[in-house]
DNA sequence: ATTATAGATGATTTAAACTCATCTATAATC
DNA sequence: GATTATAGATGAGTTTAAATCATCTATAAT
């Protein structure tokens, strides 16, 4: 057809204004300017779009129709511009409910210090809305992902409030908090292999399952049981004095934090943050 | 949002063809032209549209969604700039098909002559098909139609075949064929003046009724009767030989062929046809 | 190894787009 | 009924944006 993107935008413009004058402002160009658009498209088309009368433009049969499509065509491209550029603008992170409030957010002062101009929103649970475009950190099992998607490889622990360690410890009947994980696809914690590395006697012990491991490190974290968890989630707690390991030897877990397809994150700012994320955990 | 309407063209040609090279040459650029242009999506965007391998190129997420949409978007304006281009290139006339067959077909030769490159299609009856962008020519009451958009006026008179008539006119009671219009705003046709204009006493007549002046024309041309009719659409029969008027008085009937809205056609072509036939009509 | 290919990059050139000055027609104001 | 103001038309001139050219890189195929 060979005809001008932006010719079609200035007539858009017209279109929609019912003046060049108007149009022109839109654009931050010189009436002359759409004028000249106008004319090269009806000149191209060899037919009239507007009907002039003087200081009076209205749209004839045709340009009434091209008018149409143009506003419609560029309002398709516009709002799909707008709704990218949002990611461009916004780093929309999803993950658990445990790393998000353990984790990520206690961090985030840090990043906004570092990238103040750029956007953080934390998404948890299992709300899926507004998925798209967002940045997944996912909790899984080292062997199904790909090497390098893998943040941080999980070593787990007995932790206690430090307070409470003695009297928890010296009981007869320790009372250990699991996490039974929603996602069939992970196995159990590999209690047993922790016991195995810090006991000589395996001791009589009261296991408690919560499918989330920061209820398990709250309780703990009051003095009401021990806790079997991630290094890193319980880091800051242990950081500040409120939990301690209880043995001497950690154990592998075969679990990682990971971000599904990695290399694949095309925003500018997303591969900021993945960057950060990733000191941040090996720190 | 303040990105290059070229840019995001060139970007979803190269989106189609997940290649540089293919989208440059669709467009006619060079690959390097193309290359600019994603990129400076890109950047003002800050995110990336492409994973780039060597020799390949790969949609990301935002990539694939900004594809989607300009290629609707561009899809809809150029399917507008299509259809209303072939109103630009083509003429299409819709009339009664008294007019077309009698008037505008005959003489057609004549305007393609004088713009070979022009291609006119002519419609007629009631098909409504494709009447977007046509040029409608009607038949109707003056006083009920915008003097500019008149192309016409009508006079009727009393035609016969030359070696019919004066068997025709000698018999006591004459046939004359009538038109009784389809559209009821039209009032019948003026035979009671035309009468008194040329006859002392009023002879004894047959009329005969017929939807169409064409039909009762065509009648007359084979010396079946006379019939009263338009002078414009008679002209042709009367200009070859094979219709003569009997009387010597026509009548103003008030009816006329006019092109309803005739400033607001847009096109080159139709105003060139207009032109045309208007001048055709008055000579 | 060698060649060929797709794309990246930066400097240069070209062409398209915008503006300026001027003009016209008309509506509003006095 | 002259005067002013306004929206757009027109054509020449200027500026900016876009395309190309030459060069470079990485890699797949031979």
């Amino acid at each position: 057809m060979q005809v001008s993107l932006q010719a079609l935008k200035a007539f858009e413009a017209a279109a929609r204004h019912g003046s060049f004058k108007a149009a022109a402002e839109e654009l931050s160009l010189s009436p002359t300017a759409i004028s000249h658009h106008v004319q090269n498209l009806e000149s191209r088309l060899s037919l009239s779009l507007f009907h002039r009368s003087v200081r009076k433009i209205q749209l004839t049969q045709a340009g009434k129709r091209l008018a149409d499509a143009a506003s419609r065509g560029f309002r398709t491209i516009e709002q799909a511009l707008e709704e990218i550029s949002l990611a461009g603008r916004k780093i929309q992170v999803a993950t658990t409910t445990s790393f998000a409030s353990l984790v990520l957010i206690p961090a985030l002062d840090d990043f906004q210090r570092q990238f103040p101009s750029i956007a953080v929103k934390v998404s948890s649970g299992e709300s899926i809305e507004n998925q798209l475009y967002s940045l997944p950190i996912r909790f899984g099992n080292t062997e199904s992902v790909a090497a390098e998607d893998i943040l941080c490889r999980e070593t787990f622990d007995v932790f206690g409030a430090p307070s409470a360690v003695p009297a928890l410890m010296s009981n007869n009947a320790l009372r250990i908090a699991l996490t039974r994980w929603k996602n069939p696809a992970l196995q159990a914690p590999p209690i047993d292999s922790w016991l195995a590395n810090n006991f000589n006697l395996k001791p009589d012990i009261e296991f408690i399952s919560h499918d989330q491991e920061l209820i398990g490190i709250q309780q703990a974290v009051m003095g009401k049981c021990l806790v079997f968890c991630s290094a890193t989630l319980s880091k800051p707690f242990v950081q500040g004095g409120l939990l301690t390991p209880v043995g001497s030897h950690s154990v592998d877990t075969g679990y990682c934090y990971y971000c599904p397809d990695k290399s694949h994150y095309d925003s500018n700012n997303n591969q900021l943050f993945l960057h950060w994320l990733q000191a941040l955990l090996v720190a």
